[in-house]
This record gives structure tokens, C-alpha cells and sequence, in this order.
DNA sequence: ATGACATATGTCATAGTTGACATAAACGGA
DNA sequence: TCCGTTTATGTCAACTATGACATATGTCAT
């Protein structure tokens, strides 16, 4: 829990899922499971104990559901009060943002690793990265014909603020790419006309 | 401490660092604190106990040293066990990235929040990461001034895989604000022509 | 001298996150 | 009937990270 809101991080991602309709923990971790993280990564075994944070801060409310041919579920809800924070805490400035990519700290000691080793694991970064990519556009494209445009102006459709995620996501992703693709074409011509760890001068125009 | 090999990310970013020449805790706190994060974050705190563990490990020693006008300090050096240990890992697969911005949880959140204060948080952000370019470019002057190109191919040159970190961050503050700038666009056309939080329907073309 | 500041090293309680363990209801196939 | 899978909820130990507290040396200005 943050010292200052008594809300954690993770508290307020739940919260925004849950303005938007009720959810169980299950549901949650659905959406909140890897690959392809949209909006958050977080494991059931933080969800259960946060839903249950939120609720005895006001914030959320439970229901117990039954079903057919399914067990049982909390249906949780966000509160009247759970709403007015989360109005307030959107208008907040967001956390410095810094990302952590053990990618970089390989790059930053590319100097004294094996080249084509290091070459071989960008591409394979790459190409995961495309796959991610490709499995970004699915999902948007199963939302969007699940959940189709409401119609409703930019600022008040929850189908814009969708796919405005969507497009941040992408957006890191290509980032992120080109960048692997421009450091491999800078060490492929690199090692291929200089003396790389092993010296095969076979063919050099 | 990561299960599998002992060695916690943070130590790898702490040996990657070592391997470049001998530094200090108070150094490397002092690489790897805030703002314009390029490699990791990581505080002091966390560093000392860090450095024991990974002398502890048998990749890095370190000897005290006397300086004049200043404290004792203590010189961490990586050993060649060390060594072997980060070009190993160099070749291991990067960790599946996933960046948590609770920056896109407010997005995610637009349709319910308000309009006007929404954009002003949104341009206070862009400015922030307008200055983090403006602070990175600078940071790569410096370094380039006081570590001019060592004329060695990319794929030997530690100048070369400094570079690249910097072009990765600022690839990634770029993707940020180019998006941040099609979302406020978005906005803005939007929250003009339709009726906002309170509709005061002045002109609509 | 006194106080502010940079250098330098450390600990510790708390918070956030992961991965493993644990349980159970309901379905479908072998 | 037993086994695997999906749905569903939960705990717990270990790991990672933060923020506060703590201490000490040396410089410089007041």
C-alpha cells in the first residue's frame, strides 16, 4: 500500500477495470495474465488479497454468485466512493516512468559478448516482439467486434480509451523493434568486415 | 535472488557496470539513480547489500582505498569468474517486457474522468519527457566529450554500446510522446464539438 | 565554530511481486 | 471411474524495491 492514498498501484488498475462493470478475481486475472500485457501484469495471488484491500477501504463491494455448470464467484463492484477516487487520482501526475529491460543492460555490455551469439539473440527478440505484435492486433480486432464503437465522443467512449491502450502498447512494441533492427544492421556490418571473436576471412568485397 | 543462477537482475546491471572498470558503490548509486533512468533504477540501499552478495558469489572483490580530501572509499572490481558468468547471460533469451504505466491506467480510464484536467495532465507530461530528451542529449554530449569514440567496430566498442542504450531510451521517450500527442489531439477535437462534462452549447459548426 | 553540502557506507521496516502450494466444483472423454 | 481441463478462490515463502534512519569524513562559506 502506498503511504500516502492507502491505495497500491495495482489497487487502482483494479478499480479501473472494475468502473466498468463488475468482475470477479478470476475474471481480473484473465485480463491481467501475460502475454501481450495491455494495461497491467499481476498473478491471482496478488488480485485476491487486493480485491479484498479495496473492499474494506469502501471502494469495492462483493456479491456472491452461483451458476450453472460453473462454481460459484464473487462478483465485485466498484463503490460510489471507489469512483470519486478514481476521478481524482486520473487527474494526478502520473509516476516517473522507467522501464526495466535486462535487454538494455545486455546491450550496454554488447563490447564483450560473442557477436553473432548476441545478433542471434536480438533476431529471436524480434521476432518475438512481432508475434506480440500480431497478437495485439487479434485481440484488438475480438474487442472491437465484441465491444463495437459506442458512438459516443472521444473523451466519453470507453471504446476510444480502449483502443487508446492499444495503441500505446503497439506503439512501445515498434519502438522497441526498430530499435533491435537498427542494432543489428549496425554489428552485422560491423562483425562481418572486421575480425569478430574467431577470425574466418572467407569472403570479404 | 533469482532461483535458477543466484544472481539477481540487479546484479547482473551491477556486474555489467564492473566490467566496464572499477567503481564504488556511491559510483554506481550515482550511474543508476534518477532522473533519466538509461540502464535501471536502483538506490543505494539496495546497491551495498548487492555488492556483498555478488563479492560473496565470488564475482566481484573489492579493496579499500584512501583519497585525499574526501572519505575512504571502497573499489569494486569484476573477477574473471565474473566475467564469464555476464557473457554467458549476455546470449540468454531478455526477459518477456512488460512496462507498468499508471500513465495508461488513466488512459484506460479517459471516458469517466475529466476532460479538461485529463489534457492538462497530459501536457504536463509531455513537457516532463520533452526535458528528460532535453536531459538525455545533454548526457550524451557529456559522455561523448569525455569518452570520445575509441575508433573500434560497434561490436567492440563500449562507446558504440553506450550509444545504443541512449538511442533506446530515447526511442522509447519518443514513442511516449508522439502518442501522448495523438491522444491530447483526439481530445481536444472531440471534447470541442460535443458537450464536456457540463454542456454549455456555445457554437457547434 | 557552526552549518550546509558532497562523499561515502550501511541497516531496516514496509511495500510490491512472483512462483509454488492448496482446494474444490463442474465438464468431457477414455 | 478416473483423469485432465477450465473455472474459481485462496495462502505463503521468497525475492525485489522503496523510503527512512543512521553514521562519518572532508570542504567551504558565514
Amino acid at each position: 500500500m502506498n503511504r500516502k492514498s492507502g491505495i497500491s498501484p495495482l489497487g487502482y488498475v483494479l478499480l479501473a477495470l472494475l468502473a466498468r462493470g463488475p468482475k470477479s478475481g478470476y475474471d481480473l486475472a484473465q485480463i491481467l495474465k501475460e502475454p501481450a500485457t495491455l494495461l497491467w501484469k499481476a498473478r491471482h495471488s496478488q488480485i485476491y488479497p487486493e480485491l479484498a484491500k479495496l473492499e474494506e477501504a469502501g471502494l469495492a463491494a462483493h456479491e456472491r454468485q452461483q451458476q450453472e455448470s460453473k462454481p460459484d464467484r464473487k462478483a465485485f463492484k466498484i463503490t460510489e466512493v471507489g469512483i470519486e477516487v478514481l476521478r481524482d487520482w486520473a487527474l494526478t501526475p502520473p509516476e516517473p516512468w522507467t522501464s526495466k529491460s535486462d535487454l538494455v543492460v545486455k546491450a550496454h555490455l554488447l563490447w564483450m559478448a560473442d557477436t553473432a551469439g548476441f545478433i542471434e539473440m536480438c533476431a529471436a527478440e524480434a521476432a518475438r516482439i512481432d508475434a506480440d505484435l500480431a497478437a495485439l492486433k487479434l485481440r484488438w480486432e475480438d474487442f472491437a467486434t465484441r465491444r463495437p464503437d459506442d458512438g459516443l465522443p472521444p473523451h466519453r467512449s470507453k471504446h476510444f480509451a480502449t483502443r487508446s491502450i492499444y495503441r500505446y502498447a503497439e506503439a512501445q512494441l515498434k519502438a522497441r523493434k526498430d530499435w533491435l533492427e537498427w542494432l543489428m544492421d549496425e554489428l552485422t556490418g560491423s562483425a562481418q568486415t572486421q575480425s569478430g571473436t574467431e577470425s574466418s576471412p572467407i569472403s570479404s568485397s
